[in-house]
RNA sequence: GGGGGCAUAGCUCAGUUGGUUAGAGCGCUUGCUCGACAAGCAAGAGGUCAUAGGUUCGAAUCCCAUUGUCCCCACCA
């Protein structure tokens, strides 16, 4: 093989080439294989008219590094992917498109031939967003890839919509809905937004009829033509002699009464309220109670309607102004007051909403939400973080039902049939050729399709087969762990948790995985308008999709939002960069100038355990490190705590094996010690090769590219002698005879330190090198002589020397303190005692306030007696280490003052 | 009107069931062309963990209150 390493991490060399490779293996393919265990994740849908934003960024590498986790685990690990239809979002995009491009209206196009530009907008667009997907890493099974709107969905709808409304949970009714006047459409209660908005109300005078006249407040004065009462509370003095009278509505003939109604509060605008049952969902009860009429002078565009008189025909708004205008001219206007008025906005293009009454089809809530409530609280579906649980329960206690029909076009159309001879409905699986009742043929198909989340519902199921009884549906069902963003909640989890437990008789997801926004670096939500929007693909392009993915989960704590920022990147870069080097360093260390192999030493299954003497301690101690990692980072993984360990996995990497190891071994690879140096490629590998499992379902391609490059060695498993996507996950506990070894060379690393920290104090040239004389208990001398090439070599020394008493020890000289040992170091004419006796002074002071603290908490007996017994030997093994030091710092302080 | 989050180093944030000398990255200071890496190496400065109580041998962590801040839900004219 060619190697030819950059120097540094330059993604765009491979990325693409491996994601081919991954593609072409099959890797990411999943089956019902009855020999492993099943782990499967169906990917929330993006919208097909959408492109790859942050949000999907991190909401799938935090899939794709759980899909990546459990599959080298050796699950059988499907992560389903597929797109959403859409139904508004696409709507209006396609009609905003056909109307830029030939001016017409989608009415003008009509039904069919809307649909027929629909799809082609569909199979254009569709795909680019999967083909993004690729570009982060994604590992998902394209082989099952789904879409919302393609027959098994459509099929799986249309059944359950069925069932449904054979159950009695689905019906037609007239009632009080959300209607956007702007898409022309109804909408569900949680597709409006509310918004406060600094608005006016009115107070207008109804001239009385047959009795005193009534002031009522109002901040819709144009829905007064739709007024059909006035209501008061049947306890407000002020209108005990009103109430059975009737009243005027300013301006027209139209007389209407005044009722008593617990509705009203008197402490409220002037404790009269006009009732208007068409355009308010409050006042539609009230005429219910009163038997009133429910007349509409809003249509829905918005307008007008002929009961307006003459504003038939003008937008609600504008009649607003003009009406008031008009009444107040005529003195009817009592007062205006300016008020905060909460008013309800199309989710999808921001107009206002108009409540409105209208024949709608609907989903009844109140049993269905029964069993999604108790799966959450019998923890058949955990919310991580649980917090979310709350979220979910109380919006499905206060579940209302559910408007499922939208007057649009893309979409499931309702599977009713409308007889043209005697109007009968029947709702069917497929269309009926004639009435059932009459016989009557030419049955109409009704107008309106569903809500998009009707069919996303179905999504755990529909995209396994369901209504057919596959075998992956047998196996993957219920799902493991459904990833989204806390705002989806509502809309989405809600809704798969009751149509999987009526369907299916089954949680959809055994857990739920929320995560937060991606903002921009002020904290600000990313949005098209503000045009803070960062393009995920501009990342990757600039520096890597491993770099993105990396800075992503790294600074993703569950169910909190994150800050998008350049350095947090830049971080991220760096990491890769450095992994690379450090493999770089590896790889050429393990090759010969040929290219071929240098001997690596066959540890076989023992020769890893600490008792082979074949290694060194500091093999043992990155042995043990490693061995750390791999446990931490599993049980972080077990609980979906990826940044703990996304950020285990570097601290691995970055400050345990490039800062410490590479550095400790760089000696024997240098050296002539032709065993030792198979036993250190050895190390380097086996290290190397478990840093790259663990990482890789964070950072994909990079790891991947750097293992095509290493040796398979001799003791590897067969499943790691291919690409590392389908490797092993490490499995290997702690060794705990690796301990003595571990602390020998802790503790050199404490004088390491030490030594470079006088050096740096006394800015001695680097470049000069050092006595050191030490004076030492014997078994920290023990530990320091194993260990004098490495403080040699690291801290820049050229003797070591060993002394048995205080005064043996070099009388000019810098010092340092550490457990069991004392180090000199002669500085010469660099020397500076003042210095020297400050830094020993703040040593002193820090080591005393920490004698005075642990001390107290020794003496406390209630802490000895009942604190348990490990934290109280600690503590005590502290307090002599501390004692230990702070004598010889005190010594060692009397001799410097003497200097001074 | 209900519900929830957050408040820890100059900045952005970690801190897993209460026991560390409270951490990281960036920034800052100082010194480094030592055969993987300046996208780097080494050394360092910097925090009374928002405030006031409580529980406990022990609190950044649990409880209560307060302040500030952000978000979600809600049919009030």
């Amino acid at each position: 093989m060619e190697i030819n390493l950059q120097k540094n991490y330059q993604p765009k060399d491979f990325e693409d080439r491996i994601y081919r490779a991954w593609e072409e293996s099959g890797s990411f393919h999943a089956e019902a294989d009855e020999d492993k265990k099943p782990f499967a994740i169906v990917m929330p849908p993006p919208n097909i008219t959408g492109q790859l934003h942050m949000g999907h960024a991190l909401d799938q590498t935090l899939q794709d590094a759980l899909t990546r986790w459990k599959r080298m685990q050796g699950y059988s690990a499907l992560w389903l992917p597929g797109t959403d239809h859409a139904s508004i979002a696409t709507e209006l995009k396609v009609a905003e498109g056909i109307m830029a491009s030939e001016g017409k209206t989608k009415e003008e196009i009509g039904r069919e031939e809307f649909l027929k530009r629909a799809w082609e907008w569909k199979k254009e667009y569709g795909g680019r967003i999967s083909r993004q997907m690729r570009k982060l890493g994604d590992s998902c099974d394209w082989a099952r890839e789904r879409f919302t709107m393609d027959d098994g969905c459509n099929r799986a709808v249309t059944e359950h919509f069925v069932n449904l409304y054979e159950k009695g949970w689905i019906y037609k009714g007239n009632r009080m809905i959300n209607w956007c006047p702007s898409c022309g459409t109804s909408l569900s209660d949680i597709e409006v937004e509310h918004e406060d908005k600094n608005g006016l109300y009115w107070y207008f005078r109804y001239p009385g009829v047959d009795g005193e006249d009534v002031v009522v407040a109002t901040s819709r004065p144009e829905t007064m033509f739709a007024d059909v009462a006035v209501a008061v509370h049947p306890k407000d003095g002020r209108y005990s002699g009103v109430v059975g009278k009737r009243v005027r509505i300013p301006l027209t003939d139209k007389e209407i009464p005044v009722v008593a109604d617990l509705y009203p509060d008197p402490e409220k605008g002037t404790g009269a309220v006009k009732i208007t049952p068409a355009h308010d969902a409050n006042d539609f009860e009230v005429g219910e109670r009163h038997g009133l009429e429910k007349p509409f002078c809003i249509d829905e565009t918005g307008r007008m309607t002929a009961l307006a008189g003459k504003y038939e025909g003008m937008d609600r708004m504008e009649c607003r102004k003009a009406w008031v205008k008009e009444l107040d001219a005529a003195g009817y206007l009592v007062k205006t007051e300016e008020k905060v008025i909460p008013v309800g906005t199309c989710y999808r293009c921001d107009t206002i909403i108009e409540p409105i009454l209208s024949e709608q089809w609907f989903v009844k809530m109140d049993e269905m939400a029964k069993p999604a409530i108790r799966i959450a609280k019998e923890k058949a579906l955990r919310h991580v973080p649980d917090r979310f649980e709350k979220t979910y329960l109380r919006w499905l206690e206060e579940i209302r039902d559910w408007c499922v029909s939208r007057q649009l076009w893309w979409g499931h159309r309702i599977p009713a049939y409308y007889c043209p001879a005697c109007g009968q409905m029947t709702v069917s699986r497929d269309a009926p050729g004639f009435c059932p009742r009459c016989g009557h043929t030419g049955l109409r198909q009704d107008e309106d399709v569903l809500d998009t989340w009707f069919s996303s519902a179905l999504w755990p199921f529909s995209t396994l087969g369901w209504p057919e009884k596959t075998k992956e549906l047998a196996y993957f069902y219920p799902t493991d762990v459904l990833v989204t963003g806390y705002d989806i909640i509502f809309f989405w989890v809600v809704r798969m948790a009751f149509s999987g437990m009526e369907v299916m008789g089954d949680t959809p997801f055994r857990h739920v995985l929320v995560h937060g926004l991606v903002r921009d670096a002020e904290g600000r939500k990313m949005s098209k308008s503000l045009g803070n929007g960062i393009d995920p693909l501009e990342i990757i392009d600039g520096y890597g999709a491993d770099a993105l993915r990396f800075m992503l989960l790294i600074g993703a704590s569950a169910g909190n939002d994150m800050r998008f920022q350049t350095d947090k990147l830049e971080g991220a870069r760096n990491f890769a960069n450095k992994l690379w080097n450090a493999s770089r360093f590896v790889i050429m260390n393990l090759r010969d100038e040929n290219g071929g192999f240098l001997e690596i030493a066959d540890m076989g299954e023992e020769g890893w355990s600490a008792g082979n003497p074949a290694l060194r301690d500091e093999d043992n101690w990155i042995l043990s490190r490693m061995e750390d990692a791999i446990g931490e980072v599993t049980r972080h993984l077990d609980r979906f705590d990826l940044s703990l360990a996304a950020q285990r996995v570097f601290e691995l990497t970055w400050g345990e094996f490039c800062d410490w190891y590479i550095e400790l071994v760089k000696g024997r690879l240098y050296g002539e010690d032709e065993g030792s140096k198979a036993v250190a490629r050895a190390v380097l590998l086996k290290t190397l090769g478990n840093i790259l499992k663990l990482l890789h379902p964070f950072m994909p391609f990079i790891t991947e590219e750097i293992w095509g490059y290493l040796p398979k060695p001799a003791w590897a498993r067969q499943r790691d002698e291919g690409m590392l996507i389908s490797a092993s996950w490490p499995e290997v506990g702690a060794d705990p005879g690796r301990e003595t070894a571990a602390k020998r060379l802790e503790r050199a690393m404490e004088a390491i330190r030490s030594i470079r920290n006088i050096r740096a104090e006394a800015e001695a040239a680097p470049s000069r090198r050092l006595a050191a004389a030490v004076l030492a208990d014997a078994e920290t001398a023990e530990a320091l002589r194993a260990e004098e090439a490495h403080i040699k070599s690291l801290a820049g020394l050229s003797a070591v020397s060993y002394v048995e008493k205080r005064e043996d020890a070099p009388a000019e000289a810098a010092s340092a303190v550490i457990s069991g040992a004392e180090i000199f170091i002669p500085l010469d004419e660099l020397l500076d005692y003042k210095a020297e006796h400050e830094r020993l002074g703040k040593e002193k002071a820090r080591l005393e306030a920490e004698i005075a603290r642990v001390g107290s908490k020794l003496e406390n007996q209630s802490f000895v007696a009942k604190a348990p017994e490990a934290v109280v030997r600690a503590e005590r093994d502290r307090l002599a280490d501390y004692k230990e030091k702070l004598g010889k710092l005190a010594a060692r302080l009397e001799q410097v003052k003497n200097k001074l």
